[in-house]
DNA sequence: ACCTGAACACCGTTCAAGT
DNA sequence: ACCTGAACACCGTTCAAGT
């Protein structure tokens, strides 16, 4: 006995692509989590069973690197290429966006930190950046050098930020106060002030200044 | 009818304790990786129940968080507080060793990146660091931001290094050649040999030289 | 206090089958 | 070509019970 097509439930008969599946999954990883995250929970969110996933990416790791990728192109790369303004400040651009990422994304962002990108986002990305450090005036190497410089540094205040905001992992019990006996971390205490979230912003900007700072000295040699 | 007390599979009848748990798990992720890793595979490992472990700590986020303070503990702070020794030598081989313990516990040492650290092993890293940034001369506010600046940068140097060399997750398919053309990525391609894993230690040393460089700068002010 | 083992509500992924 | 749904071999965590 054929049974009626059911419909109702997802009128929406969009067909899955590997854009839609990764959009869904980065809104469902940022309401839920990462440790949340599931494709089952994803293919209920898109309509469709979680093995019609698998026709889209091998595996669930494949469909995080399209996650990651995704993410990296929403960097705004607007700026990089810009007539007349001067490279430092396309620089600056180009990294205050990515923490605008990182923040707008704090539960999917580390996925960015953690996984291999050999994808056309990841290259875009690149190009563009080594765009701005050629009109620089650096050479290949120097600019290989200075990217990573800048990127270890913005990835790491970025992850950092998140990590503390306590945005990345479900937070968990907080130590005793017994064991961490203030008396005896003074210097930590005294510096407890310019730990907290309220410095973010301050910390970042001193971070950004001397980054920027080394990168110029470089040029100049 | 009660039955005879079982042994012979695991004679070590150690007790379990919270280290003794969180090191057999560092072991278990360097030798299966992280998605691999599981408390029943860690039960079996240490001769005991997966719930046996439950009874050490609150949940696997919990477990995880003490895997990262435990590697945070691995760092060799034994220079930090070295007398005669000037302050910036002294953060040079604490870093050097941070990086260490990266390579050397490369699918384990995201966590440390990830989760909040409110452990004595972090309050003893944060201490000694400070230490040296009194040392030489820094005020708690400026002690604060170029450890996050130091801090931040070795992280990401760190991870990005694991990624680049796939240590973290389990690499996944590369991106079909016909997706990025190379041509058009001139300036990537250009700068590919400084890109490849044989560059990672010249960049790690361009990178030091370079935060040094700031903090050196921050200090006269 | 510390550990067990059955049970529950989940996972990612396979496979043969449907359209 | 694209999607389904049952099935398999797993998970983390609960709970009542054992010593």
């Amino acid at each position: 006995m054929p049974r009626a097509p059911r419909r109702g439930a997802s009128t929406r008969r969009q067909p899955l692509t590997r854009e839609r599946i990764a959009d869904a999954a980065i809104e469902l990883i940022e309401r839920e989590g990462l440790d949340e995250f599931s494709t089952r929970k994803l293919g209920a969110e898109l309509g469709c069973e979680a093995m019609s996933i698998y026709h889209h990416f091998p595996s669930k790791g494949d469909l995080l690197d399209a996650i990651a990728s995704r993410l990296l192109g929403k960097v705004d790369l607007s700026s990089a290429a810009e007539e007349g303004v001067v490279p430092e400040l396309r620089l600056v651009r180009v990294i205050r966006s990515y923490r605008e990422v990182a923040r707008t994304h704090p539960r999917s962002f580390p996925l960015l930190a953690l996984r291999r990108l050999n994808s056309v986002e990841a290259m875009t990305f690149l190009e563009a950046f080594f765009g701005i450090l050629r009109d620089a005036g650096f050479d290949p190497e120097r600019s290989t050098d200075v990217f990573r410089l800048l990127g270890h540094w913005a990835t790491g205040a970025a992850l950092s930020e998140l990590a503390a905001r306590s945005q990345v992992a479900h937070p968990t019990r907080t130590v005793p106060a017994s064991e961490v006996d203030p008396d005896r971390y003074p210097l930590t205490r005294e510096a407890t002030p310019w730990l907290l979230a309220s410095h973010f912003d301050a910390t970042f900007e001193f971070g950004l200044r001397s980054v920027l700072d080394a990168v110029r000295r470089a040029r100049g040699k």
